[in-house]
DNA sequence: AAGGCGGGGAA
DNA sequence: TTCCCAGCCTT
């Protein structure tokens, strides 16, 4: 066998590779699956969800006739939550456009809602031995070492660019392999920090280990604006009950919380509770505040408890709130506030 | 092309 | 703290 990159990639990944549970099978569905809820989120992270979620839904057909709430639930903590939404609504249209069947080609498959170039070339090499790249953030930071490129992985110029590479690689190859090995590559040694060079089986054709540039490559500039906000959050209850609302579209749509307020008083809550509900709270105590970190703003939610003289629609026992899908941050609220009473 | 969208773990 | 993770969608 020939001793080039494809060979020698392929090889260490038949012999090295990482087992999950998602590479147990080649159903094109479980593989759809694991790469949405893989998307900006680590091996270790998904494995549970991963399980829950195809044991509950194991085929295409039950997950579209399950309510949009119940696949929230199950991916309640998971993160960008849209994916959840946009795969109960893909199923769907699965069902009454294919008969249930995973579409067999690319083009198609990368019209799905959710899927974008990297899950469709992901799914149609992993399922179906398709030669389709899959360029994800390993495979920009491995090509940029291998062959020294200086662009900026972050613009979408360079992202087509390194496509095309991997392109041209892979062909005649096996690209389940291929595309897999440079994942298990990005994880466990080409790494973002400390490259693992000595154990590398291509670091013989990388070109910035030959000039000494792989803790300096791949170059990436990115423009993050980040936000610290100020919130009031109210713990609103009427005896035993506690009055929850569902997020509007934006941050953390359709999920469950407490409402709060970008404001700096707890009495300003009061009025702006009233203007928004017409009924007034009574302000008991404070709670402390809890942070929360988004990828591009962090909250500071400063927690007061307030009742209500008679109770609203919307209100949830303790049980009721295990059972809907609340957002990490306002879990975390809760269990500050129970703690401290 | 740029900004929005979660949460957690590593260093 | 800072970075980044098997990205996609909207504007």
């Amino acid at each position: 066998m020939q001793n080039n990159i494809q060979n020698n990639l392929i090889s260490w990944y038949n012999q090295n590779h990482r087992h999950f549970p998602w590479r147990e099978t080649n159903n094109p569905y479980y593989i759809w699956i694991s790469e949405i809820m893989l998307q900006q989120t680590t091996t270790e992270a998904v494995i549970p969800y991963y399980i829950r979620f195809i044991e509950t839904f194991d085929t295409i057909d039950k997950l579209a006739q399950a309510p949009l709430e119940e696949v929230y639930k199950l991916w309640e903590g998971l993160g960008y939550y849209r994916r959840a939404k946009h795969i109960h609504e893909t199923a769907k249209f699965i069902v009454e456009n294919y008969h249930g069947q995973f579409p067999t080609t690319y083009q198609e498959i990368l019209k799905l809602k959710g899927i974008g170039p990297y899950t469709a070339g992901a799914i149609c090499s992993i399922a179906y031995g398709f030669s389709t790249p899959a360029i994800d953030g390993n495979v920009l930071r491995i090509i940029s070492r291998l062959y020294a490129l200086t662009d900026n992985i972050a613009l979408s110029k360079t992202q087509k660019k390194i496509s095309q590479i991997v392109s041209e690689l892979l062909t005649g190859y096996d690209a389940s392999a291929f595309n897999q090995g440079l994942m298990d590559l990005g994880a466990t040694i080409c790494r973002p920090l400390n490259p693992q060079c000595q154990q590398c089986p291509i670091a013989s054709f990388c070109k910035a280990k030959q000039t000494g540039q792989e803790k300096v490559l791949p170059i990436s500039i990115k423009n993050i604006k980040h936000k610290e906000l100020q919130y009031i959050t109210g713990i609103i209850t009427y005896q035993n009950q506690y009055f929850m609302v569902q997020n509007p579209a934006g941050l953390l749509e359709n999920l469950y919380g407490f409402v709060q307020y970008e404001i700096e008083s707890p009495y300003r809550f009061i009025e702006e509770f009233e203007k928004e509900y017409d009924i007034p709270l009574s302000l008991i105590s404070y709670h402390g505040q809890v942070k929360h970190v988004f990828t591009h703003r962090t909250w500071h939610m400063h927690i007061y408890h307030f009742t209500l003289s008679q109770p609203l629609l919307s209100m949830y026992e303790l049980d009721d709130i295990a059972k809907i899908p609340v957002s990490t941050a306002h879990l975390k609220v809760l269990k500050q506030y129970l703690k401290q009473i």
